[in-house]
DNA sequence: CGATATTAGATATGGCGTATAACAATTATT
DNA sequence: AATAATTGTTATACGCCATATCTAATATCG
């Protein structure tokens, strides 16, 4: 095989050998979950795997998978950051989040420069390129994938969702 | 560095240096998570860590992972299957579900039986042990953890996250 | 001021989860 | 009987995550 590390090539793989879990009428004739379905870190888990796939297909012409969007969105919301302060919040490890970077700066998405007061740190700005390419996802996630979560849960049970599932972030 | 391959790994390395991603009154003072925050995957994701981490915290002295207590439940609930229709009902792929089966028999908590009908499968049975592990298990994980998560989120709230979360995990 | 400690970014490395290809033994198909 | 398909397995590769360590630069403290 040889697999280069792009988004497409995420969706592709994500999809390409769908193994449903549950199997719905296939060839095992359907065993028994038993306590398995009361398990919430089980449906949470497959739940999650289900809903980040579907990001990728959505914002998958521009190439961005989801931790990439989020790196994205929070240099547009948070100028003048460095590097370790960026990746603190998004809980990635700055070892982690160097080869991130240099793969969105090898795009022209955005860009490291040495901050003038603090000659060790780098300021990340979103470059013309990233900002537009951001733009663009904000639009395919809100309208295609967002869209569809609403779609299938319910605009009530989505907000309901979102909120629980940021309780459990954060005061769990 | 040499970590094991263990449950209790995962628990200490979860707990080691956890990477709190909004940061609570750190150093950072604060960033803004923007859109994010409305991102049902980003949050998604979060919670699937912390509900792991706090499975692994409850069930430590059993040294069980998520996936391995999956196994074991499913062992349990379905006698005389073999490891491709297991495998397959929790989405693991085959090739890797024989390290995992490698590493629970050698536990004695499981065994693979060669099939008498067809002498290519083999038959996984739960050992004593394997059930006896298994009984603990299941009553730490309902007085500790889903105890614990019922307790955040009210019964009622609980119900119907689970409810969505199952809904995503099908229907999407 | 100068020695020491600390910090930011980066590199190297290892573990784990996941994905595919390929093989031997066995069974199914034709 | 010859061929195809299936089961378990091995080998392998990639992504994510974690730790130790290095350097340059800054901060701290005697």
């Amino acid at each position: 095989m040889t697999v280069s590390k792009t988004a497409s090539d995420a969706v592709r793989s994500s999809r390409a050998l769908r193994r449903e879990p549950v199997d719905p009428a296939g060839d095992d004739s359907m065993l028994q979950l038993g306590e398995l379905s009361g398990l919430l870190g089980y449906s949470l888990k497959r739940a999650q795997l289900r809903v980040f796939e579907d990001f990728l297909r959505c914002v998958a012409p521009l190439q961005l998978t989801p931790a990439q969007f989020s790196v994205l969105l929070l240099l547009d919301k948070n100028p003048g950051r460095n590097q370790t302060e960026i990746a603190n919040t998004l809980g990635i490890l700055r070892p982690n989040f160097v080869a991130m970077l240099d793969a969105l700066e090898s795009r022209d998405l955005c860009a490291r420069m040495r901050s003038t007061n603090d000659r060790r740190s780098h300021i990340l700005v979103l470059t013309d390129r990233g900002r537009a390419v951001l733009a663009r996802a904000k639009k395919l996630v809100a309208n295609k994938h967002e869209a569809r979560l609403i779609e299938v849960l319910g605009p009530a049970n989505h907000a309901a969702l979102l909120e629980m599932l940021a309780k459990l972030a954060q005061e769990f």
